[in-house]
DNA sequence: AACAAGTGCAACCGCCTGGGG
DNA sequence: GCCCCAGGCGGTTGCACTTGT
């Protein structure tokens, strides 16, 4: 059953690190640097399992650590992006200089957990109606919210379904672009049903925006019909920044450049061709056709 | 004062992913 | 393509501490 653990148990030392044990690890870490986790603890000579010496270091003794309460604004920043991310630390994490994920995480399931638990739905997601000891899982998630997929698993590519909501024209005035940087990590994936969502696409309940209208997408009417492509691009903490930053009421209105106004204006040029090139702002990714057959795609259709 | 219940958080566990051979 | 390993992640647990009775 289950996989033998990541290092001989016997003669390690377990449970809290003594001052001596952090000295060393500070030590050791600043004189030859992080990594090589597992040849670690026999070079610096501690009696620790690598696993638990990277642990103690990210998040206990890095230097850039910020120790202390939770501001209010982190709190706020923690549930926005909980709210887009789900039960994703790493990535809330790099949002919040000098916190870790296992703080957020205890935060969150401490702090923050019993607020939503005890505030309507309709002002936080009730995902979070978890107890003690009975963290959120997947099933709490998949029954309460829309928008987070708590597992990690990383995705370089979106599906972007075909009923994309450009071509409205009522939402139409030329607007701020979206822009999103080159980027190489793991993203939050969304959910066309999600209030945060709604919110950055459309503005309205009924016409919820996908992830093609949230990227200003702009698909050829030829192609209109067969635009189910996969887009293979990459993502990380830059776009979170520019995501997390985008004024999504303005968004709205730059959704409806891509089929009216200037031409250079449009965020993408899609026409599912082998040797196409595309853009997003500056993006450079490349679409597929392939077919979406990973059910872990399922939350866009 | 003593005990139980609740709380916060450090640490551990097992799984997943990516890279290298 | 397969296998192995290291690193990273989210979920869970253990325990010291605090609060309530």
């Amino acid at each position: 059953m289950g996989r033998s653990p990541c290092c001989a148990k016997e003669g390690l030392n377990r449970g809290a690190w003594t001052a001596m044990e952090d000295r060393i690890l500070t030590e050791y870490i600043q004189t030859h640097g992080e990594g090589k986790w597992r040849n670690l603890p026999k070079k610096a000579g501690l009696k620790r399992c690598g696993k638990s010496c990277r642990l103690r270091w990210l998040n206990y003794l890095r230097p850039d650590i910020k120790r202390g309460n939770i501001t209010r604004d982190e709190e706020e920043l923690i549930i926005r992006l909980h709210k887009l991310l789900g039960n994703r630390w790493s990535l809330i994490a790099g949002r919040l200089p000098g916190r870790t994920d296992n703080e957020i995480k205890n935060y969150w399931n401490t702090t923050i957990g019993k607020k939503v638990q005890n505030q309507p739905s309709s002002t936080l997601n009730s995902e979070a109606n978890n107890t003690r000891h009975k963290p959120l899982n997947h099933q709490t998630q998949q029954n309460n919210t829309k928008v987070v997929r708590t597992k990690a698993s990383r995705c370089t590519k979106v599906f972007i379904p075909q009923h994309s909501q450009i071509d409205d024209e009522s939402c139409n005035p030329p607007g701020q672009q979206f822009s999103v940087p080159s980027v190489n990590h793991d993203y939050g994936q969304v959910n066309n049903d999600d209030p945060a969502m709604t919110m950055m696409g459309t503005g309205t309940d009924h016409q919820p925006a996908d992830l093609s209208t949230f990227l200003n997408l702009d698909i050829d009417d030829e192609n209109s019909n067969s635009c189910e492509f996969m887009v293979d691009f990459k993502m990380d903490e830059s776009f979170l920044s520019e995501f997390l930053n985008v004024d999504f009421s303005q968004l709205y209105s730059s959704t409806s450049t891509a089929n009216g106004g200037d031409s250079s204006a449009h965020a993408i040029s899609t026409t599912c061709g082998d040797d196409d090139h595309h853009k997003l702002h500056g993006l450079d990714f490349q679409p597929s056709t392939a077919p979406i057959v990973d059910s872990e795609l399922d939350w866009l259709i």
